[in-house]
DNA sequence: TCGAAGTAAGACTGATTTAGTCCTAATTTA
DNA sequence: TAAATTAGGACTAAATCAGTCTTACTTCGA
């Protein structure tokens, strides 16, 4: 039950996108969060393929957060995989096994996936790129990272 | 970020031990809920160390919860050790470091294991040994997993 | 048009964790 | 005392994690 190094590094990676305001290189990346270099890359491509961050290749070339706000639960969804805490029934389809305490145990599980689903969805990651002009707000005082509560 | 087979197996056996009467082995546990008997054995040692249930050893002895009910999120700790979700600081102390992502990172991923820990310590998994004789409610009426909501 | 800066992708590797097994006690009760 | 049971530790195979290495491919600017 923890959540993986990559995820963790996939996350800082995020923050830092969205702080940013061009595309940054995985190298450039990586010394300002001090993850290993070419891990990171590995990393920031798999976010590529879920279609978090967008890239661009060649000299002036890096990384940056695809849409204007992702959620956590997206990117650690899309480096650790699928939240698995339950385990399906053993036979096919969708009928009861004869394991007694099987299916009220898997019912548990499933719904604290789906209490972590909607707490992490609810908390976004927002890159601050645009400059509100209209707003009288600094831009230092506009949250990357904000979820509904807090 | 999944539940191991150990936590998913000793989740399965306190519902199984709630069901029950009286102490069951561990071989008849492992038979009624298909565990393999000698992982199910280690896994009732670290409970009973937990204090999650209690033995007894010889001819008609077994294991049976500890208390009239149990939390899953008690069981949950027990099995898989603390939820580690976030890295602390690499420095020494609370202090922060120079990570320009990391504390935000952080603040997200402790705000999830607290979610995790509210939503799953609210889950509950009481035994019907004692019948509640006043009660007109028949025994199988009464719930062995329950939770606040639902 | 060439070379440097950058991403893309896959094979490879060492360390750790998981999911057990095996073996040898120690207890309890019939 | 023998059978049933828990107690605990050492051991192991397989999977996963955390990264590294290597070899491309693409883009831009000089
Ligand atoms: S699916 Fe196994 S008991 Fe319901
Ligand atoms: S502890 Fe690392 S930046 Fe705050």
């Amino acid at each position: 039950m923890k959540v993986s190094k990559k995820a963790y590094y996939g996350l800082r990676a995020a923050v830092s996108l969205a702080d940013a305001d061009g595309p940054v290189s995985a190298r450039e990346l990586a010394e300002r969060e001090r993850i290993p270099e070419e891990f990171l890359e590995k990393i920031l491509q798999k976010l590529r393929r879920s279609g978090i961050v967008e890239s661009k290749k060649g000299v002036e070339g890096g990384y940056a957060l695809a849409e204007q706000s992702v959620s956590v639960w997206d990117i650690l969804r899309a480096l650790d995989g699928p939240v698995r805490t339950f385990t399906p029934p053993l036979g096919k389809g969708t009928l009861p096994c004869d394991f007694p305490s099987h299916c009220r145990t898997n019912d548990v599980l499933r719904r604290l996936e789906e209490e972590i689903e909607k707490t992490l969805s609810g908390v976004t990651i927002s890159r601050r790129s645009e400059r509100n002009q209209e707003s009288g707000m600094k831009n230092e005082e506009k949250a990357v990272l904000s979820s509904p509560d807090s």
